[in-house]
DNA sequence: ACCTGAACACCGTTCAAGT
DNA sequence: ACCTGAACACCGTTCAAGT
């Protein structure tokens, strides 16, 4: 015997074998995964497969397919390209809530995940103590920083949840066929002129619109 | 032989045994065991359980599991209890949004299937076109309109999906255990205060701020 | 003709048997 | 000791056999 079979090289080839499992390479497997194949597709069989081995040895690095999809969330939470602290806090508003739009964006599949698990990530709190903060450094008193919050948070929620569709409008009327223009003449009409609106343009333009009611 | 076996009564009581199963009986019986027991135990096999009946036999009345949910999306969006028309653009934006979002309360678990399928039934649309038609009434140009109805349905749908559980705030808190107070003085603060806020009163406070910017 | 049981191809996970 | 195959209790749905 010339190595140990235990860990790293193929005995055959001598190449660095798939290095052996490990939670990371499992959460990149799965990653992978649901990116190219969505949420559904993720299954721990499947992904037992996709890395070459039994459905059980999972089960080493993972408890389960909750764990599995906590750590996930946790790990695209935990991957949030926060912008530095700004003192302003408008500035700081829009850093905050277009980073957590932008993750969003780039891994529509997570929404999802947060709608029906929530977003209960420990890397989620300094986005909130900042934003927070910011609130208070506009001056608002406590009640005025609740409300405004839940106004932010919840918009981004809801744009983000929406926006991997192709947008509320479009969606209802690809849905439906043809818009009954007899009946509903200003959905109609809105439908004919809006085609190429920017999505994006619209969400950091109703961003701002929203901080100028809050700041 | 002294009745029908085929239909409407058993043959051995007389009493109007169970009505033979429908399209409407299955969806009740649906509605009953997600009310009941959540969105996951909805399946084809429990609901023929919950109906006494085999899991084949649904599929007479539905065409699949996707149909169903499709089916009692539907349902939800018809059974919105939609206020009268009003002239007043502010008026008639708060009643339809208030509309909306009371019926997601009603049966909190539709936001997620929103969430996961689309809003895409027929029956919102004239929810839409009332909308749309008030922002028209209040002076919107059409760019404005869009902006303003994706703001406002934006807000009600992340509100929505938040309010499902207890509210992003406490959720983060309970989620994490105690809040390091050192490392989030801002958070801890708020969620210190913060108890015993009426989410409902935040949410109609919230909404006439949106209004009050987009009017 | 209408209805539905058995069967198929999946799923997450337990548990005991492998090395 | 560490790893994992077989087995269990589910799932949605097809298809052919029942009445």
């Amino acid at each position: 015997m010339t190595g140990q079979r235990t860990n790293a090289r193929s005995p055959t080839t001598g190449k660095p074998r798939a290095a052996r499992l490990s939670v990371d390479r499992v959460l990149e497997a799965a990653f992978a995964r649901v990116r190219s194949t969505g949420l559904p597709s993720l299954t721990m069989r499947q992904l037992a497969d996709d890395l070459g081995t039994g459905p059980m040895t999972l089960y080493r690095h993972v408890s389960g397919r909750d764990d599995l999809l906590r750590r996930m969330l946790d790990r695209t939470v935990a991957e949030m390209d926060l912008p530095p602290v700004s003192l302003d806090p408008r500035e700081e508003l829009t850093g905050l809530v277009t980073a957590v739009h932008a993750r969003f964006r780039r891994d529509p599949w997570v929404v999802t995940l947060v709608a029906s698990e929530g977003l209960s990530s420990p890397d989620i709190l300094p986005v909130v103590e900042r934003m927070l903060n910011a609130l208070k450094n506009a001056g608002c008193n406590h009640d005025e920083m609740a409300a405004a919050y839940a106004l932010i948070w919840h918009y981004t929620y809801g744009e983000a949840i929406d926006s991997h569709r192709d947008g509320e409008l479009d969606r209802v009327a690809a849905g439906m066929g043809d818009i009954d223009v007899g009946e509903y003449p200003t959905l109609a009409e809105m439908l004919c002129r809006r085609r190429g609106t920017q999505r994006r343009h619209l969400f950091e333009g109703n961003l701002q619109r929203l901080l100028d009611s809050v700041l």
